[in-house]
DNA sequence: TGACTGATTGGA
DNA sequence: CCAATCAGTCAT
């Protein structure tokens, strides 16, 4: 009763080494740790998944590998950093056992803080402008996501623990033209901080 | 609804 | 080589 209550568990790639489905609704709640190079923390609750994977036509890997999808064929635990549309990076965390492509792409997070003048729900919600929150882009990409590293995941803690399923929504995927009947984004129920209800 | 932006991809 | 596409965001 020492530790435990006071500092959350750090989220470990076995924990990760399952299929994108089964992990991206239980990231729901999790922390999202930034290690800015200057040494400054950024943490972000996770409210809005997405999982992408095997046989799934939206998924950045559904044809071949490639240089910038060759991260997610790789095992659990590590970031898959991508521009997009030119301006915006998307962050996701790489999940399943190595040889699977797999990943879960991080929609939204709840801050602590944001700067003077910016709305506290809507600094980061939206995977484009989460990125810009926490200076994440493609240097980071197959970065390992454990402490020392520039980001790494956080357990949920005691204080922040979800009621139940029934706080959660499961519904279909945002922003793509293929696989969009597949149910496999997950929100918080009644959080400010959802890109989209 | 459309403008913005540039890496990536797939087809000549 | 060139054209289309794109896991987004914001102003209109």
């Amino acid at each position: 009763m020492v530790n435990s209550t006071v500092f959350n568990q750090i989220v470990e790639p076995n924990w990760l080494a399952r299929p994108a489905t089964i992990v991206a609704p239980l990231l729901l709640g999790c922390v999202l740790v930034r290690q800015l190079p200057d040494g400054r923390v950024i943490r972000g609750l996770i409210v809005e998944t997405e999982a992408y994977a095997v046989g799934d036509p939206a998924f950045h890997a559904y044809k071949r590998r490639s240089d910038r999808n060759s991260v997610v064929f790789g095992p659990a635990g590590r970031s898959y950093v991508y521009l997009i549309y030119g301006i915006y990076h998307c962050f996701n965390v790489v999940t399943d056992v190595d040889g699977v492509p797999s990943a879960v792409l991080i929609r939204a997070l709840q801050l602590e803080s944001v700067p003077d003048g910016e709305n506290l729900h809507r600094f980061a919600a939206g995977p484009g402008k989460l990125c810009l929150a926490l200076q994440i882009d493609r240097s980071l990409n197959g970065s390992l996501l454990q402490p020392g590293e520039a980001l790494w995941l956080e357990h949920r803690s005691s204080e922040q623990q979800l009621a139940g399923s029934d706080s959660i929504v499961q519904t279909t995927r945002i922003g793509i033209s293929k696989g969009v009947d597949l149910p496999w984004r997950w929100y918080i129920k009644n959080c400010a901080a959802v890109s989209r209800f």
